[in-house]
DNA sequence: AAATCGTGGTA
DNA sequence: TTACCAAGATT
């Protein structure tokens, strides 16, 4: 018997798996499907630092997928507050739904993905990580260390394919979980982006990428675009100790969260709308945000003593700000009017 | 299928 | 400060 590549990396994994709260240990039994799933779309584009406090917030206040689709959806939308890429809170709630009407998660990998907010990636990782079944779990990490083992020359996104059909390959049939597990910590901790430590890497023996002397060249990336700069406006309305938001329509830009009333720039790109109210403005300041795919400059606009705008909203308390579930760039905003 | 969708950490 | 980027999904 030959050791192969996925041998290698499970005896590395055995040894030093990261320990982190939704994990189980090594070979152990899989840990509880709602919190595999919690975690994994928490973790999409996510860094673990950034998801561990959340994922202990919601896991205390909603220990079973049941109860959280029992949960009202502005609750739960306020809880993912600062966490980003709302559309996956929003997912969260419709697939906690379908999960807790059907009697539980489903077990295969294919089901998995018809289930809202549970791409190729996530409905193959919760397989392999919360029911041992041999997915093929290809996430950035995979696709770093896959690049660099078979020395992929062909640039991202064009390369998907081949680093699937060469991830596929060295995907064993027992303990795929582990094995995903293992590829993800390698990645994050040895086969980094930048600088990887391959005196550290079980695998080095078998990479071709370090045979060229130059593992960091891979994987070969397209050239990205320049991120244009928007201009917008948002507007501070305070009365007896309160401030009046609004909650954001749809499906678009932080759609679903609590706000301050703007003057349109996500949806128009150029600001100019109307203000929510007449009067004088008085401006507070700048804020400068940037998103995946361009910047802002939001100019904060405060009406002090203001009347009570049209339009549906409610006037929140300032003394527990903190609790309306803002995303981040409003908090910038508010901190700017009220420090 | 290219564009859209957040945020915080790191060099 | 700027630039890059992290357990991607959706349309």
């Amino acid at each position: 018997m030959t050791a192969t590549v996925s041998d290698r990396l499970l005896d590395w994994y055995d040894g030093h798996a990261r320990d982190l709260p939704w994990r189980a240990r090594p070979g152990a039994p899989p840990p509880d499907p709602y919190r595999v799933w919690l975690s994994e779309i928490m973790l999409q584009q996510t860094t673990v630092a950034a998801v561990k406090p959340y994922f202990e917030t919601f896991v205390s206040r909603w220990p079973t997928v049941e109860e959280l689709a029992a949960a009202p959806q502005e609750d739960i939308m306020a809880a993912w507050a600062g966490l980003g890429y709302y559309s996956r809170a929003r997912n969260l709630v419709k697939c906690a739904g379908e999960v807790a009407q059907r009697g539980g998660f489903p077990m295969t990998e294919g089901e998995l993905r018809e289930l809202p907010g549970l791409g190729a990636y996530t409905a193959a990782a919760v397989a392999a990580i919360a029911f041992d079944r041999r997915a093929v779990v290809v996430d950035a990490n995979v696709e770093r260390v896959v690049a660099r083992l078979f020395a992929i020359e062909d640039p991202l996104p064009v390369a998907r394919k081949a680093i699937r059909a060469a991830a596929a390959e060295i995907t064993p049939e027992k303990r795929a979980g582990d094995f995903a597990q293992a590829m993800m910590d390698l990645g994050s901790g040895i086969c980094t982006t930048r600088d990887p430590k391959c005196l550290l890497c079980p695998l080095s023996a078998d990479c071709r990428a370090r045979a060229t002397g130059d593992p960091a060249r891979f994987p070969v990336k397209a050239p990205k675009k320049a991120k244009p700069v928007r201009q917008g406006r948002a507007y501070w309305i305070e009365r007896e100790n309160a401030v009046w938001l609004v909650r954001r329509e749809g499906k678009g830009m932080l759609g679903g969260m609590r706000a301050l009333p703007d003057d349109g720039w996500s949806a128009r790109g150029d600001g100019l709308g109307e203000p929510p109210l007449d009067g004088d403005w008085e401006g507070a300041g700048m804020v400068r945000h940037t998103f995946t795919h361009f910047a802002l400059e939001l100019s904060v606009q405060v009406q002090r003593d203001a009347t009570q705008p049209s339009g549906e909203g409610e006037w929140w308390p300032l003394d527990t700000l903190n609790e309306a579930g803002l995303p981040t760039l409003f908090t910038k905003a508010a901190r700017l009017v009220t420090s």
